[in-house]
DNA sequence: TAATTTAACGCAACCGATTGCTCTTTTTTT
DNA sequence: AAAAAAAGAGCAATCGGTTGCGTTAAATTA
């Protein structure tokens, strides 16, 4: 089978009489092509099916229409659901997304970030690996003065947009919540705490402690790498071991949390009666488990459309001066079971 | 902020006094140069960030590094382990992954195939949209050698690459094994039956039910559009409403199947004893659901990495003929309390 | 009517790597 | 030592659009 050779705009030339440029001109709308020869051209391209050369068009203007994504771990929800928003968005004004995983490895990402430089992407929207603290990788992008969105996980001192949400003010909420539940003693599930993300909503949960007066116990606050299931098992088997155990949890994410439910569960524990807990994200598992875990909606989704909006905007207007635009997403409390107290407080 | 032009092979020509083909085949370690030049030229390219511009190269091969990815909607577990795969493997290899999802619409589907050929992907991985009966645009990339893998949801009558699952066997397995749990009247959550999947689905029910002599009763078999969790809900209601309910569902998926377990738990049955349920596919909340859910493991990263390499063969093998090879990988039962009873069979 | 503008289109370089073919030099063979 | 073969490298076309600048003819202005 031999593939046929396709159409080009020099086919289209010879046969319309024209030159390569007029055809080019008048395919995308060039004022300087009259209105007649442009229909004319236009009309017999369809005709005869032309396509054009996305790659000679990239190679000629040193940039291709396409963004690329790092990403940590594309099947969390969260990635798809972002994944998700950045393809719709970028689909919907005719731009190709491309992915790269770098499954929370620093050295992975360095070389998906090369990978993404040298295919030409006209934007990068990112989420920082679990490793990554040096960003030294993205500089080459701000050299070629390619925007970079920085999504939920943003770097310090870096210059770029950033798309977040407030995890304070969430965790805050969150934690607070608790406290009106009638929660004397709210442990944390943290994640890693040089990550923005981690660090916040623990600051969130600290705050509205001491907004609410009650101490701070470092002993309830446990520190997690990736926030597992078999993490949020262990820490709470720990937890439950202390004199006085929590009667509150807020984890940082949903995993761990339901890993909590379950777990307490099997130790004996009621929810939220004796324990109230709150996740944080609303992954699907959140839903399921019994008592449905109450969490924090995160606008993944979203998120992923507003990141392209911020390359493309960048991209196609010209907008080459400011680049580090904060967009701050919003989120809400989404209160279950797990959490929710016949309490009249 | 300017951005920095970049070293090309004429730079590094120029440089070292040798002519663009020479540092072009010096860089792919091409024999007709001599290794001392090639080391030579190598080492000046890697001293001064010498970095491919792969558009140029695309553009002379008319054949890009990546893999055009068509996917119905990215957030559902099986497709984001699916393009998990997909990635993983396309990077080992220095490939580029492009996504693309149709929402399940076969217009987008038909726009998405259509963006990727003009990408020049070196290939092709589908799982068709639900709506999609006609393959036409499909056709593009077979006229031009471009291997197409159908994964999961495959066409017949189209002559391309499958990565599959034996969901007969699979479906009939399930339906077995819910017949030695003791059921009786067992119930099957069908999808849409012009997709091959859930055609072979309830196949392998029909045929594990005749081969033990259980009576087919067609009210016993809810077809569902999207087996969605409100679909498994309705279904799961009507079906008790029966002046004799089944004793067992097996739900072509976990949604509705988990649909099912929480549905009939507000309805007061007992799972497993009262009705025993089993799924298709480990989704993450089948192991959260109370009582967990039995299901069937659908090896969706394996799915991917297997699609990919079948891409690349055919790329880098010239394997330019046989293009209709068939892998079926390999599933297993996962069983779960929502299935298993205390009985002694 | 002559001088300017403007409209409409063509020329040709260009983007950066690839590759068939040619040419020169060195090595091997007889 | 002459002939043949092999090694090493260069020339130049090519991939298919894009775009600055130039040209011609028609329209407008003075």
């Amino acid at each position: 089978m031999k593939p046929k050779k396709s159409l080009t705009i020099h086919d289209l030339a010879r046969e319309l009489n024209y030159s390569a440029s007029t055809i080019s001109r008048a395919l995308k709308n060039h004022k300087s092509i009259s209105t007649k020869t442009t229909k004319l051209i236009q009309k017999a391209a369809k005709d005869q099916g032309y396509r054009p050369n996305s790659i000679a068009a990239s190679l000629r203007k040193n940039q291709s229409k396409t963004i690329g994504v790092l990403i940590s771990k594309i099947s969390r929800p969260f990635s798809s659901n972002l994944i998700s928003g950045i393809e719709t968005e970028a689909r919907k004004r005719g731009y190709n997304v491309i992915i790269s995983q770098s499954n929370d490895s620093s050295q992975n990402e360095i070389t998906n970030a090369k990978a993404l430089f040298d295919s030409r992407v006209c934007g990068v929207i990112a989420t920082l690996s679990m490793e990554t603290t040096n960003t030294d990788h993205f500089n080459q992008f701000v050299e070629q003065n390619i925007p970079v969105v920085f999504v939920d996980r943003v770097p310090e001192n870096f210059e770029s947009y950033q798309v977040i949400i407030d995890n304070y003010s969430a965790a805050y909420l969150a934690t607070k919540h608790l406290i009106e539940q009638g929660c004397k003693h709210i442990a944390h599930f943290a994640g890693a705490q040089h990550i923005n993300v981690y660090r916040d909503r623990k600051r969130g949960y600290v705050d509205a402690l001491k907004d609410y007066n009650i101490p701070v116990d470092e002993q309830l606050i446990k520190y997690m790498n990736s926030l597992s299931f078999e993490e949020g098992e262990a820490c709470t088997t720990d937890l439950f071991k202390l004199d006085t155990p929590p009667d509150g949890i807020f984890s940082a994410n949903d995993t761990a949390a339901v890993s909590a439910i379950m777990t307490l569960k099997k130790l004996g524990y009621k929810i939220p009666e004796d324990v109230a807990i709150i996740g944080f994200n609303d992954d699907p598992i959140s839903s399921i488990v019994e008592p449905a875990l109450s969490t924090i909606y995160h606008p993944a989704q979203k998120m992923g459309e507003r990141s392209t909006k911020r390359i493309l905007e960048h991209t196609e207007k010209d907008h080459k001066e400011r680049t580090n635009e904060i967009s701050v997403m919003e989120t809400h409390l989404i209160l279950r079971a797990s959490s929710l107290r016949n309490t009249q407080k």
